[in-house]
Parts: structure tokens; sequence; C-alpha cells
DNA sequence: CCGAGTGAGTTATACGTAACACTTCACGGG
DNA sequence: CCCGTGAAGTGTTACGTATAACTCACTCGG
């Protein structure tokens, strides 16, 4: 907990192993071939595991005089190419045991900084988006400062969290249909287990509960028009009051749900409103275009930096949910009278 | 140019300017306030600038015991939202004098891998899209090893290049209009200036040019569905025989001109046929769906690292272009008989 | 019985930087 | 005349790792 205390060496693990440093680098560094013995091997591990090492990586970088670590620069990180490029390139780095970083080049920054003041090593501290919870059992290994984006603040571990205030943003999008006069809703639900989804779910439940003579189903899709598609059109087929409304965990599935609607024969917003939550260029670019939650994004990239440097300068960091805001567009109308 | 001369260390600009190591440091670390005269410093600084010196990121991290780096985790990169976290993460961590990089959980690699040893250090080379043109006098700074995304093979420097053949991805979609009957097209270009672009003109020119009878219009837009909207208004309102297919440079640009077609009573494909490229989510997320070329990115972003690793290997790396391939969709038919 | 060979380690060093502690010199006040 | 002081540096060390070179048994074939 305390950063105080520093982090154990290669040394450390050596004198706990009762060997000498060397020894550890050459067994950790898979070098041990007819060089130390299996036991001796199998303590020095154990040690390790032990203390928790981690091996100083600027020291090895500085040691060896390479990195195996590669800078991949793109022009910005809003297109879905270059995403998949990034992808692609990280896949055949990690089969060759290079890194890869990337430095995008900062819209809202000016020119390009010098990538390489980027590129520097090793961590400081973490920020990490919930939705990558399976990477965060690696970094709760070394006791980085983290900061967690829309995560549950009870549970995240003591770390510190930064979250939209999605919770208003579905209240505001529920008002918003129970306004226009709609009684019957579909939720189309992310099929990511992630609090920042359990969070809609909730709020929405807990809102309609409370209003009379409303009725809600829910379906879960992947995060993908395709899948939106099909969950939509199983949905829309199953018996009961037919929903008026349909409420999507995001923009994606709104235009999944898009697809599928048109399909049955079902035009937005005449037949059913739909809402979806983002504000992607996505939204603008279907027709008509979507009524939608804004999620200012860059707001929350400075606001999570912001908890992160309180952090490291051992301040706590500002609490409050950041504020979102609903943008109705064409995608949502008054229910046709039954 | 020959990697095996080692780069310049702080002792060589020692040497050169005749002071000490100890002095370099204080300099050029700006903590020479009452410590070297004016004249010296200017000295050390003119030797260092001389010698092209760059300070070894994993000496200093090691000494310093930290990086002033932190990192971002995030799910994917395939959205946009992510995209700006990033972005204003990004902004404010420079503001402190923080680098930041990205460690996006790869979708294709499996489960997380250890983020640590992605962030390792500094960099053995480097995969630069041409679009990113600006961040480049950086990177020759340093003589880095340098592979170059969509750039023009004779004017890169001597940097090795890895291109996708968009040349015959307009070749097809030129020669599938042509064969629906087009005759009069309209180009709605991006207004970027950047290998990859021109080549998507050049082509276009020269295919049509080979047609007797046939007309060709061009429009410049920014990369953005606003853009293109305005842009295709205005075009399409000109004098002259009336454009049957327009052919847009990428997917985004394509979805703002089915805004502006809508807006001017015009149908896809019955009045004018559409064409994108890139084959983004987007370009099945709108209606009718969109005849493009599809740009595997994940394999450019492969070839690209393969490329690099042959550099650094000392290999040459394999020459010849990326193949695309043709998806025709719903916004492309024969023009109606005029 | 002796030297070569091998298994199992250890010792020592270097990577490039930052910073602490030290030296040298000139000057000026008492 | 001498000591204190400040400017202008320099010598040295440590950061944590990987590895070349070395040591010290112990075995075994001739």
């Amino acid at each position: 907990m305390a950063r105080g205390s520093t982090r154990p060496t290669s040394r450390d693990v050596a004198q706990a192993a009762g060997v000498s440093q060397a020894a550890v680098s050459l067994v950790l560094g898979d070098k041990w071939r007819g060089r130390v013995s299996e036991t001796t091997a199998e303590r020095v591990r154990d040690a390790a595991r032990e203390l928790g090492y981690r091996p100083n990586l600027a020291a090895r970088n500085l040691r060896l005089g390479h990195t195996r670590t590669v800078l991949l620069v793109v022009p910005a990180l809003t297109t879905e190419f270059f995403a998949g490029v990034y992808t692609g390139a990280a896949r055949i780095a990690a089969e060759h045991g290079f890194g890869t970083v990337l430095y995008p080049s900062p819209e809202g920054v000016g020119p390009a900084r010098d990538p390489f003041a980027s590129a520097q090593a090793a961590l400081d501290g973490v920020i990490a988006s919930s939705m990558a919870a399976d990477a965060l059992t690696a970094i709760r290994g070394d006791q980085l400062p983290l900061v967690m984006l829309d995560s549950d603040p009870s549970g995240s571990l003591g770390a510190a969290t930064v979250n939209l205030d999605i919770a208003d943003g579905v209240r505001q999008i529920t008002e918003h249909l129970l306004t226009l006069g709609h009684r019957h809703f579909l939720h189309l639900a992310a099929d990511v287990p992630s609090w920042t989804f359990d969070v809609r779910a909730r709020e929405l439940t807990t809102r309609l509960e409370a209003v009379p003579g409303t009725t809600l189903r829910t379906t879960h899709a992947p995060i993908s028009i395709e899948g939106a598609l099909t969950a939509t059109r199983t949905a829309l087929s199953a018996p009961g009051p037919h929903p008026t409304a349909l409420v999507c965990d995001d923009d994606k599935l709104a235009a999944g749900a898009y697809k599928a609607l048109r399909r049955l024969g079902l035009r937005v917003p005449d037949d059913i409103s739909v809402t979806g939550l983002d504000d992607l260029a996505l939204a603008t670019a279907i027709d008509p275009e979507l009524t939608t939650v804004r999620l200012d994004a860059e707001l929350f990239g400075e606001h999570g930096m912001r908890a992160l440097l309180a952090v490291l300068e051992g301040r706590t960091p500002d609490a409050g949910d950041i504020p979102v805001q609903l943008v109705v567009r064409g995608s949502t109308a008054p229910p046709r009278a039954s």
C-alpha cells in the first residue's frame, strides 16, 4: 500500500533464495540450461513469486541496449481503420516478443510533439476502463497508483474512480420517453459484464417501476450491429404488449436495431421510438438521426488524468460524477394512438 | 545511416565540449543556475546539437526511479469513444509534462497480456502512417528504423513502405460503375494532403480519360459527415451534365453524402449511385448499405510490422502491395435511362 | 593417479544518466 | 594577511540488470 517500500530487485530475490543475483538473472531469463540445478531454479522462482518481483524494465533496457518495443504513429485515434491497424500490428509484435505502444498525434494538442517523450518507459500510474477488467489482475501485481473509469466505486479495491453520470443519462432518456407518452419499453442491453451497463438496467427498472401501467422487456446482445439486429428481431416477435420505445445501451446497438426494424417493416419513429447512448458520429449518420445521451469522452479523459495526477501527488482526487446530456433528435416521437 | 555507430552519449558531448559529463548533465537538465557559466553552457548545447545527442531514456529512468509516463488501459480501440478518452487524457498529461502510452487489450490476441510488457521503453523502430507526416520530422532526428504506411514509395527518404493497393481498389470501383453503365461521375475527395488520396484521384482520372463520353467533376471536403454534406450539396447544384455516380474517398464521406442527397430529394441508388472506400462498420449501418472497397486494416498492420521486423534484422522487407477487394452492396445500380 | 571435463554456481563489470560531495580559484572585508 | 564565500566546475557513485569470465568441487577415462 505505502508507495514508500520500494519494489523488490533481483538482489532481494537472490538474498531470499540464498543465491547470487546472477543466478536469479539466469533463472528468470531462462538461460540456465546447464548452469543452475533444477532445485535451485525452483527455489529462485518461488522466492520471486513470493516477493512479487518484477524486473525493472529501465535497467534491463539500459543493459541490453534495446527494448523490443515499437512505436506506431497514427494520424488520430478516431478511426476504426487505424484501430484495426494497431490490432494487427500488436498481434504480430507480440508473437515476436515485441511490445507495441501507440502515439496518436493528439488532435487537440497542436502539432505532433516529440513522440519519444511519450514513449519513455515503465509506468508511474495507470488509468483503466472497467471494461478492461481482465487486465487488472496484472496491474494489481505491482502496487501502481490506479484510477478506474466507469467502475463500481464501492468495489474497486480502494482505487480512485472517475465516473460519467450514466444513471442521470438513463434518467433523462426515461423521462423524455415517458413525457412523450410511452408506456411499453424494450431494453436492448449490452451483453458485456460491466458496472457501466448494470447501472443502465438498474436505473431504467427502478424508474419504470414507479410508474403504474408501464411494461419493460429486456434482451441482451453483443455490442455490434449484427448482434443487435438478431436480438431485436427475436425480442419484437415475442408475445405480450408491443413496445413503442426501444432503449439501447449504446449507439452501436441502436444502429443494429434500426436495421432489424427496417426488415420488420417498422418505421422509426412512427412505429417505434429508439434511443442510444454515447452520441458517436454514427448517431447522426443513420436515418433518422438518433436521440441519445452525449458522453463527453474528452472531458472524461481529462478528469481521469486529473484524478491520477492527484493520486500521484498524494492528494485525494475530486469526487463527483461527470454530467451528461440528452440530445433529442428524430428517432423519438409520441407513440401512435393505439 | 549505419545502425552500427552507436548513438552519442552525454560523455561524447562532454568530450566534444571539453567539459565533464556532469557538466553536460547539468546544462541539459536546466539545473545550471549558478553552477556553470553561460559561455560553457552554450558550448555544451552546441556540441549536443552538433552530435545529434538524445538522452538515453532507459538510463534516465533507471537513475531517477520514475518515468513521468502513464498507461491508459482501454477495452479496445474500435470505439470513437475511447479515442476521445485518450485524446483528453493525453492533453492533460502533456500539460503536466507526462507522456501517455496506450495499451488496448488486443481483441485478437486473447486475454489481456501483461500490460507492462508492452510499455517497456524507448524504441527500436517506428511504423508511421503517411497521414501523420507532421510527426516524422522528430522521428528523422533519431535514425530509427522506419516503416511508412501508405506513403509514396519514391519519396519516403529511403524508409521502407508498406502500401495497400488503393489504386487497384479505385480501378475496381471505376470498372464496376462503368459496367453498370455510368458515364457522369462526381468525385468527393478528401481535403487532406496525403499520397493515399492523391492515388485515388490519379487512378480515377486516368481510367475515365480512356473512356470517351465520360465526364468527371471533383469536389473537396474535410473527412467528416458534415463536411461531405455541404460539399456534395454545392457540387450537385453546379451546371453541366448531372452525375449519376458519386465516388467518395472514404466511407465517412459517403455517409455525409447520403445525408446531402436525402435533403436534395435524391434517392440512392435510384437517382445516383454512391461508393465509399474502407468498409467500416458505418458502411453497413447506413441505408442502403454502401458499395465500397474493403481494406483489411489488420492485415495492413501485420504487413507493416513484418516489414519493420525485417528492417530490424537487416533483411529487405517483402515488396508488393496488399490486395483490396470491392464489396458490392445496395448503393450502386445502373443509371436510370435519361 | 592425474588432467580434462562438466555441473553449479559466483564475481565483476558495464550500460548512460543524475546528483551529491568535493576541489580549485578569485576576490574582498576585517 | 588570512579566512570566508561564491562561482565554476570535476570525481564518484548508484540505479538494477545481463552476461562474460572465473572458481570450485567432483567425476572419469587412460
